[in-house]
DNA sequence: GGTGAACCGTACTGTACAGTCTGCTTTCTT
DNA sequence: AAGAAAGCAGACTGTACAGTACGGTTCACC
């Protein structure tokens, strides 16, 4: 069922604005920046119609080219949809910076758990998710990617907060892999359930900041010190 | 690519067996048993090889009969999953009884959520998630009907539980709908979302165990009365 | 022993898709 | 200007699948 979508008008325009910059030397090859290009074309595609309902021809029609271009590219459908993860996974990583624990656990913690959870409840993670799950089966590799950085990556950065707080004393949790993962229980909440079941829209910044609060304050309130 | 499962031996024993049963005047018709035989089958090849992955082939030789004979039962491939998914959620449903707080809050809690998180664990149930998830964009009311089972049904028990917790003054919880949230969130833990992912296999019973003490520890501290 | 309903096996239809190939055009390089 | 490299359009191949058709078989029931 191929969509009606006829050749968007902006790819010969981007053909252009890529040769351009090539004259002025930028870092980016030609070939990457395509590459990019179609990754970006393939993402939404993957995103409107899942994995099994993308075709190659579906893909190739909005990019503006020819599915032999396409092939050039990437040697088939699979080799496609893992570039998609990967960068994926590298935006991802990108946003979970190391933060380092202020005297004040509390804003520490609320501010990383925002950057975090605006990531991973947005639209785009979450699709990805979800193809992700739909291919993990025949591919089970893909989620072994997601997972080293959403639960490396991210995990591993409250988990070097977490540790940081109990040496200082401003937390006693002997066991800082349960605690961390309390506290991401607590942050991910219903949403995140909701949000891949598409149960639920993507949450206001508003709704995100009240599930963030509530979440560190249950937190400090069986991990906390005393006089914290 | 048709698995090489050649015509199970066990299909036409079953056909005897209803056509037995039925002489004694059983409740279930014919029908209505291979009905069930169907979906039971058909199950087991979509957890395999996933919807897209499944054909009506490889259900139907299977099954050990034709493929008229599957669809003289279900009329679509889609018809199939449905009853598929309506079946698990019946399931489901008939697991989450309505429980009635006893005087010792936590172990009112503790028994309540053995009893879901095994449920909501299995690789029965994890797997007919990812189904869901893969057909929930093409097939929306699919994630309503699971919605309405594991949200409505589960979830109306424990906030039941919890306002009468509140109201016995067990518990301080104003915001009950949150209180459940922070609770479910702590009981499913890192683990469900992992399994999703295909990324843990199904817990240990002392694993689950561990998870649902650690839940309820963490609730109840935060919400629970000083002298309880 | 005949009738009808359910079932069986299998061939068939139409469609859709991954991936290839060909012949042509554009654009870069030298 | 000439050759090379990349890209374009779209036809083509082979395969797989949903769903249908059909002729033959079983079997309960009359």
């Amino acid at each position: 069922m191929e969509l009606p979508i006829t050749n968007f008008p902006d790819a010969p325009e981007l053909k252009d604005s890529l040769k351009e910059s090539a004259h002025t030397k930028d870092q980016p090859s030609f070939k990457d920046q395509r590459r990019d290009r179609i990754i970006q074309v393939a993402r939404s595609v993957f995103y409107e119609v899942g994995y099994a309902g993308a075709s190659m021809s579906m893909i190739s029609n909005r990019l503006g080219g020819s599915k032999a271009t396409l092939y050039a590219y990437f040697n088939s459908k699979e080799e496609l949809f893992e570039a998609i993860v990967r960068e994926q996974c590298g935006e991802m990583a990108a946003l979970f910076q190391r933060h380092i624990g202020s005297d004040d656990l509390r804003s520490s913690l609320t501010v990383m758990a925002r950057q975090l959870m605006g990531a991973v409840m947005s639209d785009g993670v979450i699709r990805t998710i979800q193809l992700v799950v739909e291919e993990s089966y025949r591919n089970p590799h893909l989620s072994e990617m997601f997972h080293n950085v959403i639960q490396s990556q991210g995990r591993d950065n409250l988990i070097g907060l977490l540790q940081a707080a109990h040496d200082k004393g401003q937390i006693d949790a002997p066991n800082i892999a349960e605690a961390t993962m309390v506290l991401k229980s607590l942050l991910f909440g219903d949403c995140h359930f909701k949000r891949i079941m598409n149960l639920a829209p993507e949450p206001t910044e508003g709704q995100l900041h009240r599930q963030i609060d509530l979440a560190v304050d249950v937190f400090m309130t069986y991990y906390g010190r005393p006089t914290d």
